[in-house]
DNA sequence: CCCACGACCTGTGGGC
DNA sequence: TGCCCACAGGTCGTGG
C-alpha cells in the first residue's frame, strides 16, 4: 500500500483538480470497499465543494462546504485516476501505469470543471468515511494517531517516551500508527537500515542518541521518497498515472542477498518473516 | 501487555 | 504454455 510518501504524492496529484472544486456527480459502483460506504455516500457528496485536500498519516482528508469531511484510506492497492479537467502533468514525468481494470473502478467523482476522478482498488482494503465537523480534531482514529513524522512533534525524545518500558521489537512499534503516523513495512525497513538499528532491537532499550538518529533517518527517507514521487510497486501510480521511482533507491527492501549498501560494510541483506511480514536488514551493520 | 497468526481480497511473479 | 503456491504497500480481531 501506499505508505506516507505515496499518499502524499497522490494528495499532490489530486489537489489541483479537487481543492476548490465542486462535486457535480458522484457514483458508487458498489456498496462497499473494505467496509460499507457511509449512508447515502454519493448523495451527501454531490454538490459539495471540496475546501482542501489534506493528509494525516496514510489518510487523505477533505473538508467539504457541507460541514462534513471526507476521509479516504487507500489500503494496499487503492489508486486514483484523473482524466480531463485541468490536470497538470510535468513534461517528461508521465509514464502510463498499467491499464486500470474497469472491474475495480469502484467510485467515480466528477467535478464542475469536468475532471473525472476514478477510484480503483482491486483488493478493496481501502475505505472511505464521511463525518461531520473537522475530522482532524474529532475523528477517533486521528486523535489516537501519533505525530506526523515530518512535523516538529516527531523527534528522538518522542520515541524515547513512546518506547519506554516496552520490550517489543522497534520495527513493530514503528509500524504502530499511534506512535508515529504514516510508516509502513518498506519505509520502516529503510529507516532502520539508515539508522543502523536492528529491527529486532527491544524498543525500550535503545539509547536516546540512537533514537535521535532513527528519527532523522525516518525523516530523511520519507523526504527523499516524496521528492521522488513515491515508490511504484506493482500497480501503484500517482493520481495522474505517473510512476514514482523511489523503489530504485531502496537500500534493503526487496534486496535479499545483495551486498549491504552501507559504506565499508561487508554484510549482505537478509530477509526474515515475522508475523507474516518480511523484514529486510543487514545483521552486520544494524545493531 | 505481548505476540503470533489469521482474516479481509485479488493479482502477479516465480518455479516447475 | 499452464498450474500452483508464495507473497504483496494495511489494519483489525482473536486467542494463547
Amino acid at each position: 500500500m501506499p505508505e506516507l510518501p505515496e499518499v502524499e504524492t497522490v494528495r499532490r496529484g489530486l489537489e489541483p483538480c479537487l481543492a476548490g472544486a465542486r462535486l457535480a456527480r458522484v457514483e458508487a459502483r458498489r456498496p462497499d470497499l473494505r467496509f460499507p460506504l457511509p449512508h447515502k455516500f454519493a448523495a451527501r457528496l454531490t454538490g459539495a465543494r471540496i475546501e482542501r485536500l489534506d493528509r494525516r498519516g496514510k489518510y487523505l482528508v477533505a473538508p467539504l462546504s457541507t460541514g462534513e469531511t471526507l476521509i479516504m484510506h487507500l489500503g494496499m492497492t487503492g489508486r486514483f485516476q484523473v482524466e480531463g479537467g485541468e490536470v497538470r502533468r510535468r513534461p517528461g514525468a508521465f509514464v502510463q501505469a498499467a491499464a486500470a481494470d474497469a472491474r475495480h473502478a469502484h467510485l467515480v467523482f466528477e467535478t464542475d470543471a469536468g475532471a473525472l476522478i476514478t477510484y480503483f482498488d482491486p483488493r478493496r482494503f481501502g475505505f472511505m468515511d464521511l463525518v461531520s465537523g473537522d475530522a482532524q480534531v474529532t475523528y477517533p482514529t486521528f486523535l489516537a494517531m501519533g505525530p506526523e513524522p515530518l512535523g516538529n512533534q516527531f523527534h528522538g525524545p518522542h520515541l524515547l517516551e513512546a518506547f519506554e518500558g516496552r520490550r517489543q521489537a522497534v520495527k513493530t512499534l514503528l509500524l504502530d500508527q499511534t506512535i508515529v503516523a504514516g510508516l509502513g513495512n518498506i519505509y520502516v525497513c529503510e529507516a532502520l537500515h539508515r539508522a543502523r538499528i536492528a529491527p529486532s532491537a527491544p524498543a525500550g532499550h535503545i539509547a536516546l542518541i540512537r533514537l535521535e538518529r532513527l528519527a532523522s533517518a525516518v525523516r530523511g527517507v520519507l523526504d527523499a521518497a516524496i521528492e521522488a514521487g513515491g515508490s511504484s510497486l506493482r500497480d501503484y501510480a500517482d493520481a495522474s498515472g505517473a510512476m514514482g521511482y523511489f523503489q530504485h533507491e531502496f537500500r534493503v527492501y526487496g534486496r535479499e542477498g545483495e551486498g549491504c549498501p552501507t559504506p565499508g560494510c561487508k554484510g549482505r541483506v537478509r530477509r526474515e518473516v515475522h508475523s507474516g511480514r518480511s523484514t529486510f536488514f543487514c545483521a552486520t551493520c544494524q545493531r
